[in-house]
RNA sequence: GGGCGCUUAGCUCAGCUGGCUAGAGCGCUUGCUUUACACGCAAGAAGUCGGGGGUUCAAGUCCCUCAGCGCCCACCA
């Protein structure tokens, strides 16, 4: 035997890779027509998650099953680096040095953490052939290649000529403590238990005062107006005249603004617009000046009064508070549920601040996105996805792509020492300062957001424009992504593709949900209910993962892992590994494939690998990947393993067999690549080949009508079987009268059935089959028949009922006339069946009454 | 406040364009040393498809409504 009597994963699965890898396997090939997908790139410096073994199933099953069709698959591996996430990763690492970011030079830092990605690069991509991806290694992308570079400094500069980016003093949501500013879909909006505090404000004039609502008084020394709503009766003489702002001289305006709600807190709100979204929107309407308060080290900055210059944001609000009710100003506090925006890596309360920064104007691109995407160019696994990417793109605002931040792509953009607002584009980043026209200009100490240079990834991995790759592959077939991706990367990788390339990046997207833990909880370090995959491989294997992730997977739905799946999985595989065994002892030579039904049990098998590979064919071409899978499990498990290979104890078909086994290992390959390949190079099913681009096999089709009648004896075996079971008769005996059929059977349904023996029998001796329409019976002991009586009754109500069902069914005359015919033709054959038996039931019954 | 989803067996979930006795895996019950497999074999039990209404010959599937759960966006200072 070649097939070691357990399958034990860790024993093959890293050679059967390096097969794959050292062979080319993965590599486009042959003449088909392409599919390409790209993998959404991992953080190049963390480990793998159980989220990326879902992602990179789906994609490879895809991958996988489009080059067994024979198709030139192209799968591009790829790692992010992650700007933003990484530098914080390293800056913990620089912390337990006792050192920060800030000891460094802006190229000492950037090179520590290149060499620090660098370190980890190795780790990422083993964990990515443990998983079995067969992805194509040579054409692997790193997000900081230069091509990268090259293609996000092109898109910037055409941008930038063409007046889609701008470079303005915004608001941006800054984390004070890492010291950089996010894009609005990048903050962690929590809902906290704050206060609502009350204030007076006199008039200046003294005619009068009124009393603003604030949950953050701190930032009223910015002041630089107040605002009522214009109907509120209760301030419209007010408007118009001024205000003495308390703690500090100055005078500011009240101002009318429908955007003030007249029921909430006062009806007059202070107005901030250096530090509040809203309130910068309202001074934008009004022409109101900015005043700046906090800094962008969190700390109140030198032009407040001197009390409170240097505080804390929270130092600053106690001060404030404080200062205010030793004037008598402080008039009120309430208890205020309300939303806080946290940095989602460390948590500290996000501030909006003014800071200039580059902007791109979205609404252009969005707009062409949403025409491509209501044209239905583009097909959304779930479909509702593409309803909310919709919403999104209707309502989005203006992306900044400034990031304070060194481990990125510094953006080639310098401004002239002189004269701040000549800005001009060069790639030449690496110095700092350049001279142009005895001009000296210094560079923008930013890089990019990581989402702007990675939006283009479909195309740049693809060698954009020029290279054969994107001339044959673009746009890409698939793009698989968690749907957390939607808003910052699917959203931005369409409209920057059409702006780019002119045309969509890929033709369909299939998002997957979120993995959480058995309670259905996102896996956290914190909680501690993470399970790493790279554990599960060890444990049960890279196939068993495989399948535990996918079955009963669907797109955009959170499933839980559940370890039973995986079970599931490796008791699969070896299942599998068990129907190869038994194979190898059967058969002398797996070079013969000239296989011929003879039995009725070939057709019949036969038969069921024709309807399964049709039905896994069609599941597959939908990306309906748990459905394919159970249609060859059940064929492999149920059909192949409980009746074929019985049926094949007592009447072998050897080579048929082999070409059974050879033709359902291509159908398996995508969701257990490394077993089907093992068992295919073990007992060389085919000389020289891979398994991996074997093109699916077809076998000879079964006969119908021998096919039929091994169903007919399967299901006599269940009847014997079932009878057996429910009447715990032992030792019995099968007879039948005038049936060729089960005549010729007569050694499978004995051997099957569990019976002591089939014979031909002049008239009904013991209880009479009923369900399979043969004349037989079971020769049971006069104990086991009183048994059988109870049994009886439970056949007759089910019967009785499915008899009633189908008649009511038939009597209805609408449904006659309405419904298809061969709906209600089918329908009266079953009547006629279910009648049929039930009179035979009732027969037996009166034979086997229970006595009294 | 707006949007999107989910609710099907004890558990985790499938169920594609409405159609035949609603499925799977795990778990459960009963019985098996059947020489490929106990990671197994055989036989079973278990669901008023969240509630209500409607459309239809026919609804888990389509429409309306209510309830519970979840996610996303916006946000009342």
């Amino acid at each position: 035997m070649k097939l070691a009597k357990i399958y034990d994963p860790t024993l093959y699965e890293t050679d059967i890779y390096a097969l794959w890898e050292q062979s080319g396997a993965f590599s486009p090939s042959g003449k088909g027509r392409p599919f390409s997908l790209v993998v959404p790139p991992p953080n190049a410096n963390g480990n793998l998650h159980m989220g990326h073994a879902l992602s990179f199933s789906v994609q490879d099953i895809a991958a996988r099953y489009h080059r067994l069709k024979g198709e030139r698959v192209v799968f591009v591996p790829g790692a992010d680096h992650a700007g933003f996430e990484t530098q914080v990763v390293f800056e913990r690492a620089l912390e337990k040095q006792g050192k920060s970011r800030f000891d460094y030079s802006r190229e000492v830092l950037y090179n520590q953490i290149f060499d620090f990605v660098d370190r980890n690069r190795d780790n990422f991509q083993t964990q990515i052939r443990k998983l079995g991806a067969s992805v194509d290694w040579s054409r692997y992308t790193f997000s900081l290649d230069p091509k990268v570079v090259k293609q996000a400094y092109a898109t910037f500069k055409q941008m930038w000529q063409e007046g889609l980016i701008y470079r303005g003093e915004r608001l941006v949501n800054f984390c004070t403590f890492h010291g950089t500013a996010f894009a609005d879909i990048e903050v962690d909006y929590q809902e906290e238990q704050g206060h609502l505090w009350k204030i007076r404000y006199t008039l200046s004039d003294g005619s009068g005062e009124l009393v603003v609502a604030t949950t953050r008084p701190e930032t009223m020394l910015g002041d630089t107006a107040v605002a009522v709503n214009p109907k509120d009766e209760r301030y419209k003489a007010m408007i118009g005249k001024t205000l003495k702002l308390p703690l500090t001289q100055r005078e500011i305006p009240i101002i009318a603004d429908d955007y003030v709600d007249v029921n909430f807190g006062t009806g007059a709100v202070k107005i901030t617009p250096a530090h509040d979204p809203n309130d910068y929107q309202i001074a934008e309407r009004h022409d109101l000046p900015f005043v700046t308060v906090i800094g962008f080290d969190g700390k109140l900055v030198h032009s407040v009064p001197k009390a409170f210059r240097g505080l804390s944001v929270l130092e600053g609000r106690e001060a404030v508070l404080k200062q205010l009710e030793q004037e008598g100003l402080l008039v009120g506090d309430e208890e205020l549920t309300h939303n806080v925006g946290h940095c989602y890596k460390c948590g500290t309360v996000i501030e909006p601040l003014l800071k200039e920064q580059w902007f791109i104007d979205i609404k252009p691109l969005a707009d062409n996105a949403l025409q491509a995407i209501r044209e239905g160019k583009i097909e959304f696994l779930p479909q509702a996805k593409q309803t909310q990417l919709e919403r999104y793109l209707e309502t989005i605002r203006d992306w900044n792509i400034s990031r304070q931040i060194v481990w990125g792509i510094p953006i080639p953009a310098f401004q002239n020492e002189e004269d701040p607002d000549d800005w001009i584009y060069d790639e030449r980043v690496d110095q700092e300062v350049i001279t142009l026209n005895n001009k000296h200009y210094r560079r923008d100490a930013d890089v990019f957001d990581t989402w702007f240079s990675s939006s283009s990834w479909p195309y740049t991995t693809l060698g954009y424009p020029d290279e054969s790759d994107f001339k044959e592959f673009y746009p890409l077939s698939l793009m698989e992504s968690g749907f957390d991706l939607l808003y910052p990367w699917i959203s931005r990788m369409i409209m920057l593709g059409l702006y780019v390339t002119g045309g969509i990046p890929f033709s369909k997207v299939y998002l997957h949900g979120m993995i959480t833990d058995a309670q259905g909880r996102k896996m956290s370090k914190s909680i501690g209910n993470v399970t790493d995959p790279m554990e599960t491989i060890a444990s049960f294997g890279s196939d068993a993962l495989r399948i535990g992730v996918i079955s009963g997977q669907t797109p955009g739905n959170n499933q839980p892992y559940v370890e039973a799946k995986v079970i599931g999985g490796r008791n699969f595989i070896n299942k599998l590994w068990n129907i190869a065994r038994f194979t190898e002892g059967l058969v002398e030579n797996f070079d013969q494939t000239e296989a011929k039904a003879v039995s009725a049990a070939d057709h019949w098998i036969l038969l069921q690998y024709a309807k399964t590979k049709t039905s896994y064919v069609e599941h597959m071409d939908n990306y309906r990947f748990s459905e394919a899978f159970e249609t060859i499990y059940h064929f492999l498990w149920n059909d192949l393993a409980d009746w074929y290979i019985e049926a094949s104890k007592i009447e072998p078909n050897p080579t048929l067999l082999a070409e059974l086994l050879r033709g359902s290992l291509p159908l398996v390959h995508p969701f257990a690549p490394f077993v089907s390949e093992t068992i295919w190079q073990t007992l060389e099913l085919r000389q020289d080949s891979l398994l991996i681009n074997q093109p699916f096999i077809d076998l000879p089709m079964g006969n119908e009508k021998d096919a039929l009648q091994f169903e007919k004896i399967k299901n006599l075996v269940s009847e014997v079987r079932s009878l057996l079971t429910a009447t715990k008769a032992k030792k019995v005996k099968l007879y039948y009268h005038n049936e060729p059929v089960v005549a010729s059977f007569a050694t499978i349904i004995n051997q099957l059935g569990g019976t002591i023996g089939v014979e031909e029998a002049e008239a009904g001796r013991g209880i009479a089959l009923t369900g399979s329409g043969f004349s037989c019976w079971l020769d049971i002991d006069q104990e086991s028949i009183d048994r059988y009586a109870a049994h009886l009754e439970d056949l007759i109500s089910v019967e009785q009922k499915r008899t009633k069902q189908l008649q009511e069914r038939l009597n209805n005359p609408n449904y006659v006339k309405l419904a298809p015919k061969e709906l209600v033709d089918q329908t009266s054959s079953q009547l006629t069946e279910a009648e049929q038996t039930l009179e035979k039931l009732l027969e037996e019954k009166i034979r086997f009454a229970p006595r009294r």
